[in-house]
RNA sequence: GGUCUCGUGGCCGAGUGGCUAGGCUGAGCUCUGCAAAAGCUCCUACAGCGGUUCGAAUCCGCUCGAGACCUCCA
């Protein structure tokens, strides 16, 4: 028996709006798309947010043993500005400013995402298609949506009809939307306007003559419009109808719903099964955003340099921050949040190192109230991330364990009252969710020998300065060392271990 | 203005009809040469008002407050 069939996944799907049973379309198989960055500028945190969501996502599904292809694009083009720019897109905008090439705006700006992916130990997708990269795919798609009558050529550009797409579809499924209001509100349609309704939406959008990123299309010379490429590539590498698709809240109007408009309208299928909506990131209760200007960078945290924060926290402490709430929760970002948040981390990886180090003899005389004890907090980490990746809960059922972890390392619970299989079972369990599932892992790895050798010395040296009762001695070690990021745990029988702060 | 979400103890944050979330902080204790680490104990909350129910933080209604989307945004 599969884990994932012992374990069922419920997640909350945008569609219904309603926690359902998650079932894949081919069993033990998962395909999963998710909107990446527009790469036109350095992401912030709450960027980061929701790509560690469905780093979480994809992570927990692997864990179950499902096999998952995660598709997650990188948006360097397309994305309109706005109107007054007149249609340029926000990659054209940059590389003019800074007097660029476009592609060398997106190259630079995609680096420096792969980087803080890495940082924070976010796992890089199966598929990272690019929207330049399906020019192609993406004429071709708007042909198709033409030739049913379903979008409409204007003056060079393409528009979706999206009153025409909601005679025999539903226009506003994901957001709750309809569309009599939406003609209603907003924005005025102007003279000069292409489009025939204010809901329509861009296919294709005609190149001024100073647009600089630009490809030859049977309407002109032009580029893709904003949610094209999703469609395109999604379908491209998961197929017409596919599990999941992922992205923050803010994509689910209109993007996302475009979206579904196209690829229901370009297919004649149900695009998506469910739709996975993670919430933002806030500061002082406010979305962060960068049109707001109370966005942090990732190397504003890592270094405190921010105005708002009185020192750095490193990403490890940073991503367990985040896994303590909920993603379809807004979650607030303040300076003590996260040192908080930093002291929890490090006592959850604490436990880390302390069961690594702990091996059961094979002999035991089992208790078996604690045996069970440890056994329900086994199934307890799968059960509570199994509803709805509920890391939060997950994270309050590890803290759990590790204190059982210290009871074991304190001798209050002997490893011998616990059988030998539910001992590795709870070790491999524990190890499991914060490492392969939770991504968690220690902030500095130390591999430098000379260090682990210097500190071990001096470890020893204090140990005989203890037994000789030379306090002056041995405290000056450990302050001295502390002072230098080097704690040292004294343990029982005098055995000591340290950690990096 | 329209649509929607949320309001939990000193702080952050889960939960969602009856049973201790958890983390951080604070206080006390155990261990320790002293600390640190670890353990134990204590601090019992659900915006307000009304309703449904044997029973509501959890369901319903209203009020107040905060936020999101409606324009690019993760």
């Amino acid at each position: 028996m599969k884990k994932f069939e012992r374990y069922p996944v419920s997640l909350t799907n945008s569609l219904s709006g309603k926690k359902e049973v998650f079932k894949s379309i081919n069993p033990g198989f998962i395909g999963m798309y998710v909107c990446g960055p527009t790469v036109y500028n350095n992401v912030h945190l709450g960027n980061v947010r929701t790509f560690l969501t469905f780093d979480i996502v994809s992570r927990y599904f692997r864990f179950l043993d499902y096999k998952v292809r995660y598709v997650r694009n990188i948006t360097d083009v397309g994305h309109l500005e706005n109107d007054a720019d007149e249609g340029e897109d926000k990659i054209a905008k940059k590389a003019r400013l800074e007097q660029l090439e476009p592609m060398e705006v997106v190259k630079h700006y995609t680096e420096g995402f792969h980087e803080v992916m890495r940082q924070f130990n976010i796992f890089p997708p199966s598929i990272e298609p690019s929207a330049t990269g399906h020019i192609v795919e993406q004429i071709e798609i708007t042909k198709n949506l033409l030739d049913k009558g379903l979008a409409y050529e204007s003056n060079g550009s393409v528009y979706f009809n999206v009153r025409k797409y909601n005679q025999d579809h539903h226009y506003g499924i994901l957001s709750g939307r309809n569309i009599e209001e939406l003609m209603e509100s907003g924005r005025e349609l102007d003279n000069q306007d292409e489009k025939r309704e204010k809901i329509d939406f861009a296919l294709w959008k005609k190149a001024s003559p100073y647009h600089i990123m630009r490809w030859p299309s049977p309407w002109g010379e032009g580029f893709p419009g904003w949610h094209l490429e999703c469609t395109v590539m999604s379908t491209k590498y998961l197929g017409e109808t596919f599990d999941i698709h992922g992205g923050g809240m803010d994509l689910k109007f209109p993007h996302h719903e475009c979206e579904i408009a196209q690829g229901t309208a370009a297919t004649g299928k149900t695009p998506v099964n469910y739709w996975l909506h993670s919430n933002m990131l806030t500061v002082n209760g406010q979305k962060m955003s960068k049109s707001l200007g109370n966005s942090f960078l990732p190397s504003e945290l890592f270094a405190g340099t921010h105005s708002l924060l009185d020192r750095g926290y490193g990403p490890m402490a940073v991503r367990f921050f985040m896994l303590q709430s909920h993603y379809s929760s807004t979650l607030d970002f303040s300076n003590e949040a996260l040192q908080a948040a930093e002291k929890g981390y490090k006592k959850l990886i604490n436990a880390v190192g302390l069961i690594k180090m702990m091996d059961h003899s094979g002999k035991a005389t089992t208790n078996a109230a604690v045996d069970a004890e440890l056994s329900r907090l086994v199934k307890e980490c799968y059960r509570t991330m199994s509803d709805d990746f509920n890391t939060a809960k997950t994270l309050a059922v590890l803290f759990e364990m590790s204190s059982r972890i210290n009871d074991i390392k304190s001798g209050a619970i002997q490893l011998t009252t616990l059988s030998p299989e539910t001992f590795t079972d709870f070790k491999n369990t524990f190890l499991g969710f914060v490492e392969q599932v939770l991504g968690l892992k220690e902030e500095q790895e130390q591999n430098d020998e000379i260090l682990i050798g210097t500190i071990g010395l001096l470890i020893d040296l204090r140990k005989k300065a203890k037994t000789d009762k030379n306090f002056s001695l041995s405290d000056k070690i450990r302050d001295d060392l502390k002072k230098l990021g080097v704690q040292i745990k004294d343990g029982k029988d005098g055995e000591m271990t340290y950690s990096f702060d």
